[in-house]
DNA sequence: CTGTTAGCGCATTCAG
DNA sequence: CTGAATGCGCTAACAG
């Protein structure tokens, strides 16, 4: 008895998983001509093609990906790295990345790295180990980009640009979007405007401290080093240091949030000491969120396209996969000011 | 010239990958005993082994994970698939999910369905064709559970329980938080309560309507049909609708929002018609997000513990991993009332 | 139009 | 302790 009559009778030993081989048996065909038959490619007699689909869905046939990518060239999956999936930023950044690649019929392949850059790399090696078509990177630093340019995976920097060559990026005019919204709050007549961040290492932060500055040059007003807060991205005691920035800040009537982090401490912060918005200080925010419009009064915010910024920076990644050739490209989003009620002249 | 010698002393001809092969060769050894060099099992003399991580380094060897699952039995990965990304209610869970995870060496690959029961197999079918070792689901109907459990693919679903057997499922308890909930108003004197969901086929919404009825019935109060809003999940004018049975509503004090979908829905209905909250009309959600302590009153909200519920699915998932034979379990978690400003007697 | 052959990269027998 | 041989499941040449 060959060992193909095994379990012939027993109760419900059930194959692990059907293979092509048992399809093609089956449907009493050859392995290769099975193949083609499902996969559609070559000549298969009509008959002969539906025979091995009946088979294949009998019992209940699932092409083995790994197989596939093994053999072909491509694996399908594409890696994507965020930095906090809790923060609403970067899952709308993900559900953009996801909408436009599962459309295309890749999948995605998550990794949170909690903003350390030694996770990041896991990550990077991680999605070279599984051989992903390409990567979607909001890098917390270089060593991912480039150990993955290395390799010569197609990679594409979202919101973040680390400065490695050959990889391509998507991001938001940050000193665009900050300059607007400081402009915003000078032509409400205000003269003394604290900014509050929480990285400046980074093209993101550097690019919103810029576009502060270059509005109050603009406007010929001083800029101090005393209405610049940066927290640092550890988690430490922000809302205190917090607090005693805006008790050193006298004088200042408005303050510039640049992320939607800072913004949420920021808002806390003066709700909690009853600093009226906007009658004693004027608030706006870089970053749009879903709460900005349901606080009274509704927060004056930059709204970035996030979803876009994700979905788009897809297509470019999905651009490079098709033609990895093609010259690296940078795209920069425009970010829109969203004029809410908690920016309004200074009383004074 | 042999083809080995190709490229030698032309510019920048970078081998496509390294393989174990070529490390092997690098390092003057056979494959297997690279292989078992690296992976660290059986006999390798200490300085063969060394040779071995060095050639490996050199060439920046990162072991291909689809030969890896070809050949072995676990592939690795753990599919994730969830309703909607934007939604921070899943986007906290997907958090929760990546931490346990990523901590124990899995890959998550991600797929949203947007609450379309079709999407939701076909991520199922990608995720059998990648050989997941898991997956976990929070299912948009029976499907895909079915589709899993039958191929014997571990699956735990997460928040919302299809019924299918053979599954293990982690979820909140909504019965009991809406009952605390709807308690909660009537300790506070509310006699008609009104409860907007915007689904009750899947046992979360059921069990929301049954705990604010429940909880109507143990004092004693009637429950009028006409105080049941149930939206449906199709995108409409929902707004709309909302206005329509807040004008019909006459006599309610209060509202039970049945998620944060229509706690914001609910929340920005009532601004907008300027009825005061908690004055004129007390407002409670199930499910408490960030901006619910940024408004002002804050909002009474059931707690649930999200992330944690992600995080104890993916253990749950890990643990059938390990031992495929284990009975399967579902695990309730309590939610718990978090009483702020959006609550209080009513006026009348 | 169809079947035979070969090999992707790896880990695992089994002999030495 | 090490190496040669084998096969995971699939597809792409190549002959028939």
């Amino acid at each position: 008895m060959g060992k193909e009559e095994a379990g012939v009778g027993a109760p419900r030993t059930r194959r692990a998983r059907a293979t092509l081989r048992d399809v093609a048996e089956a449907a009493g065909t050859s392995r290769s001509t099975a193949s083609r038959a499902l996969g559609g490619h070559g000549y298969v007699a009509e008959h002969i093609k539906k025979r091995v689909r009946e088979a294949a869905d009998r019992l209940g046939y699932v092409p083995d990906a790994s197989a596939r990518t093994l053999k072909g060239s491509s694996s399908g999956l594409v890696g994507l790295l965020v930095s906090d999936l809790r923060n609403q930023f970067y899952a709308e950044l993900a559900a953009g990345v996801e909408h436009t690649l599962s459309a295309a019929g890749y999948q995605v392949v998550l990794a949170d790295d909690h903003g350390d850059e030694h996770m990041a790399q896991n990550g990077a090696r991680a999605f070279l180990a599984m051989r992903a078509d390409g990567v979607l990177l909001a890098p917390v630093g270089r060593a991912a980009t480039e150990l993955l340019v290395e390799h010569e995976t197609p990679v594409v920097e979202v919101d973040r640009r680390s400065g490695v060559r050959g990889c391509d990026a998507v991001a938001i005019d940050s000193e665009h979007g900050a300059r607007a919204a400081v402009e915003h709050l000078i032509a409400l007549g205000h003269r003394e405007i604290a900014v509050v961040i929480d990285e400046t290492k980074w093209e993101t932060g550097k690019g919103r401290v810029r576009g502060y500055r270059a509005a109050l040059r603009a406007a010929g007003l001083p800029a101090s080093r005393r209405h610049v807060l940066d927290l640092g991205l550890t988690p430490s005691d922000h809302q205190e240091e917090l607090a005693r920035f805006l008790d050193r800040a006298t004088g200042v009537t408005a303050v510039f949030a640049a992320n939607n982090v800072v913004a949420e401490l920021v808002w806390q912060e003066l709700k909690r000491r009853g600093s009226g918005v906007p009658e004693r200080c004027s608030v706006v925010s870089f970053d749009d969120l879903g709460w900005m419009r349901m606080v009274e009064p509704g927060i004056t915010a930059v709204r970035q396209p996030v979803f876009e910024m994700g979905s788009r920076g897809a297509e470019l990644l999905l651009e490079r996969v098709g033609n990895g050739g093609r010259r690296r490209s940078t795209e920069v989003l425009r970010p829109e000011l969203v004029v809410r009620g908690s920016t309004a002249a200074p009383k004074h």
